[in-house]
RNA sequence: GCCGGCGUGGUGAAAUUGGGAAACACGCAUGGUUUAGGACCAUGUGCCGAAAGGCUUAGAGGUUCAAGUCCUCUCGCCGGCACCA
């Protein structure tokens, strides 16, 4: 009934331009799967409503709106089993979510429903790839990428987990191929930087820089050498070909040096075969290298195995002492340079390769401090390279301050101005440069599946890629009989073949399409934007309405996304803000997390598990509203919890409370009941402040404490509970609403609101959730009396009701007249009376 | 291995700056109501003890008049990253 009346009214429909000042509200729109909605998704849309209800009613313009992220592969497997087109079962699958969504009340924005997977939708994701096209931020490239055996695509190294795929958790391997990319390292000093800047949950901007994983410290090149003459390192200007070039955070440890290790894919080895001596043996250990998948390279990697590269040595510039190199899998060819210097005594894994392979070990840092377990090297070898009056200052040093020694002239530098002063030196020298590296990869952007956006490119003979036009778009998907991946690694869409056979835009010679499509992260990398102007036919939302609605001020949603979707859409709104698109360069303002509801055994709900909760039978059983209330009673927010079918009659029974107190108690004008308006007063403060800080749990017991109380009495003051009926209806807006509207037709109440813009059928009084928050008085909060507890030697020992403000004086006449008190204190002496203002007296005896 | 978080009744949990540990709810027990069951209502419910009182926030120690909260160490759990040089 109510759902219907909100509806009509469009009570929740966001203004454009208004005068009131504007709220985003955000939450993940979710991917419409067979199975529908998942308590998973309504714990966290529930959070997100009551923010947006409490904002509507402080007076803000609110903008709190849903769509549907529907491209992604369960649909596209679905139609592969069954020969539906994947955009009949989308649109069976959406309108079972609008349904379950709208059966909990949520007070979305329906107005601006938008579907990935609608042309007029994907145009937009297409032109925002022209542009990264343009700009050369997208970019095709073979490379080994990581490919799922069972889903049939490559995937991004974000959507890999311990070298599983993280959609079907099946085994993935390495496969060469030309796929496109997306730079998002051009973005990685800006993603990590500006991080700074947002008001995100701590944990989740720790995620994303550990993802980024900023190091600072220098490329160093080693020269290559087959003889044992030395060089002297200012006479030899470096020739590329000549060296290797190796990054490190640590250069302060090179004087340790005592070898280089280079990956198997190293291009050094290929480039120097005819002097390498073991080149059968090398090989062979390249071979078997590239035969482990990195699953095998991190789980059975527990010893470090490898070949030295017999021939050829390199000579480290700084003590020109020449090091002999080694391959080894330890070192990855994708990071830095594929190629580390080697420093057993400061590098644990140096270390083990080392004594492996009786290699030598050179301690050149003392490290301080008084833990005898936390200094390397050999204390008192290192404390007779140092003058003896430095041992002092040697203590000062913080732990991972260490001193160096036998490191030439910056020897007895500490381990930071040594780094500085030796980068420095490499500079000068020609010998290599300071540099930062980010752990952080490009994001490999090509799908060999159908249910997705097509890339819009065409291949030409004559001019090579060429973009399609921007009026051109959208590439629309062909309708095709068959969807499945095929092995060889091209999309099913290069068999339709209508489809893919077009002209060259610019020669109007034949050509083909590009057959690969994007991945699912894509439509959602940019849709916030697009529920500013969801049917805009000419940009990908209105300038104006971006700049009015944009950044999402409070976007909530999955901790497992922070390395994916919340990653890539910040990198996709720093570049559209690059190029004038967006107003600004971070899209969401604040960003929390909610934690996962585990099925009732403990465990993540899933299907072969059984132990799914269906919204739905919930709704049935125990209503809308207090599954509502469970899920934000059941809990910390944040927090990962098990379903507890029990729990729920908690919230059923307290409504059921609500419900007879407003049957059954006289509620009127002309009672008066200070202790309840106290309470009300406190309740208020204590729900709004939660909301804010998302302690929804604790917002629900104390809205319970207050029904607890006004059960206890026989009749309600009617302005008391109606401001608790408005406080309520965030939470619980479909009981709240009837109580409301059940109030003004019972009574004489005269409608103040007769202006009201909104008319229904159903009720001709103003909805409850268009009420304004109502404000607590400060003075009613605070009690006249207190509890003064007393103690004796930090005891609790007596409380007694005394006086707001008495004084310290008081306060002790009383505690000591007190008949307990006596009898502790009898015969002892009084030591010491400490008194905290309106708490506490503690009597030290 | 590194980074982050956490550890409180039978259960989910609560506890502004250090100031009454266990709010609120579930469960359980007893009683009422009911033909019966469910639902509902009332009372009780950290542990030991007849009581007075004592003990209790993973464990050990420390600071303090006073510690769940601060400090040190140990143990355990969860999440993230992981041969990232």
């Amino acid at each position: 009934k109510w759902q219907k009346y909100w509806e009509e009214n469009k009570f929740y429909q966001a203004e454009d331009f208004s005068k009131k000042p504007k709220y985003y509200c955000l939450i993940e729109f979710p991917y419409p799967s067979a199975e529908g909605l998942h308590v998973g998704h309504t714990r966290s849309y529930t959070a997100m409503d009551i923010i947006a209800r409490k904002r509507r009613m402080q007076g803000y313009n609110v903008l709190h709106p849903i769509g549907w992220d529907a491209f992604g592969l369960p649909t596209e497997n679905f139609a592969i089993k069954t020969g539906i087109h994947p955009k009949i079962v989308t649109k069976k699958n959406t309108d079972n979510y609008r349904r379950q969504l709208k059966s909990l009340g949520f007070s979305f924005d329906w107005s601006r429903e938008i579907n990935t997977t609608d042309p007029e939708y994907y145009k937009w994701t297409q032109w925002i790839f022209l542009q990264f096209y343009k700009k050369g931020l997208a970019y095709k490239k073979k490379m080994p990428i990581n490919w799922c055996l069972s889903c049939k695509t490559g995937l991004a190294n974000e959507e890999v987990v311990d070298g599983k795929c993280e959609r079907c958790e099946g085994k993935t391997e390495k496969r060469e191929k030309e796929q496109w990319m997306l730079a998002i390292t051009k973005y990685a000093d800006r993603l990590l930087k500006d991080l700074d800047e947002v008001d995100y949950l701590e944990k989740i901007k720790v995620q994303q820089a550990n993802w980024i994983g900023q190091s600072e410290g220098a490329i160093i090149k080693f020269q290559i050498t087959n003889s044992k003459s030395q060089i002297n390192p200012k006479s030899q200007i470096p020739n590329s070909k000549q060296f290797i070039e190796v990054f490190t955070t640590r250069v302060d440890t090179i004087f340790g040096c005592t070898y280089l290790v280079v990956a198997p894919e190293h291009t050094i080895i290929k480039n120097l075969e005819s002097k390498i001596k073991n080149l059968g043996e090398v090989e062979k250990y390249i071979k078997q290298a590239k035969k482990k998948s990195d699953l095998q390279r991190t789980e059975l990697e527990k010893e470090k195995t490898g070949v030295e590269l017999k021939g050829i040595k390199v000579i480290n510039p700084f003590n020109n002492e020449e090091v002999p190199i080694f391959v080894a899998d330890y070192v990855l060819a994708s990071y830095g340079t594929g190629a580390v210097m080697a420093v057993p005594a400061h590098d644990g894994r140096d270390m083990e390769f080392a004594n492996k392979h009786n290699l030598p070990i050179k301690y050149v840092i003392f490290v301080g401090g008084t833990d005898p377990e936390k200094i390397y090297g050999n204390i008192n070898e290192a404390l007779e390279k140092f003058p003896k009056d430095s041992e002092k200052a040697i203590n000062k040093f913080h732990e991972e301050d260490g001193i160096l020694y036998d490191s030439g002239q910056f020897s007895q530098l500490t381990s930071e101005k040594a780094r500085q002063e030796m980068t420095k030196w490499l500079e000068k020298n020609k010998f290599g440069k300071k540099k930062i590296q980010y752990k952080l990869r490009d994001w490999i952007f090509s799908r060999q599946h159908y249910w997705g956006e097509p890339i819009p490119i065409i291949h030409c003979s004559k001019c090579g890629e060429v973009s399609v036009s921007e009026k051109d778009l959208p590439v629309e998907l062909p309708d095709v009989k068959k969807y499945e991946p095929t092995d060889t690694g091209e999309s099913p869409l290069a068999n339709v073949k209508d489809w893919v056979n077009v002209k060259c835009p610019k020669c109007k010679g034949s050509a083909k399409r590009e057959t690969d499509t994007m991945p699912n992260w894509a439509g959602s990398s940019w849709y916030f934007l697009r529920y500013t102007d969801s049917e805009n036919k000419k940009s990908l939302a209105d300038n104006k309405k971006l700049k009015y609605w944009i950044p999402v001020d409070w976007y909530n949603g999955g901790m497992e996304h922070t390395t994916l979707h919340l990653l890539y859409s910040r990198f996709w709104n720093k570049f559209l803000f690059d190029i004038n698109v967006v107003p600004t360069s971070e899209p969401y303002k604040k960003r929390t997390s909610h934690g996962m509801i585990l099925g009732e055994d403990g465990e993540k709900m899933s299907k072969s598990k059984g132990n799914v909760v269906n919204p739905d039978d919930v709704v049935v059983n125990f209503g809308a509203d207090a599954f509502r209330l469970y899920q934000m009673f059941i809990g910390p927010f944040e927090q990962a919890i098990p379903w507890d079918s029990r729990g729920i009659e908690g919230t059923k029974r307290f409504l059921g409370k609500i419900w007879d107190i407003s049957q059954t108690k006289n509620i009127s004008e002309k009672i008066n009941n200070k202790d309840l308006e106290k309470l009300l007063h406190k309740t208020i403060k204590k729900v709004g402040d939660d909301i804010e800080e998302m302690g929804f749990n604790t917002a629900v017991s104390s809205l319970m404490i207050f029904i607890n109380k006004c059960y206890e009495c026989d009749d309600v003051p009617k302005n008391i509970w109606e401001k608790f009926l408005i406080i309520l209806s965030p939470f619980a807006p479909h009981i709240a609403e009837e109580l409301w509207q059940q109030m003004r037709t019972n009574t004489d109440y005269t409608q103040t609101n007769t202006d009201s813009p909104y008319k229904s059928a159903l009720s001709q009084y103003r909805s409850v959730s268009l009420e304004p928050w109502p404000k607590y008085n400060s003075k009613l909060i605070i009690e006249d009396t207190f509890e003064l507890v007393i103690q004796i030697n930090g005891k609790v020992r007596d409380t007694i009701s005394v006086k707001k403000d008495i004084s310290q004086k008081e306060a002790e006449k009383l505690a000591l007249s007190q008949e307990k008190i006596k009898n502790w204190v009898k015969g002892k002496k009084v030591k010491k009376i400490i008194f905290v203002p309106n708490r506490l007296i503690n009597i030290v005896i």
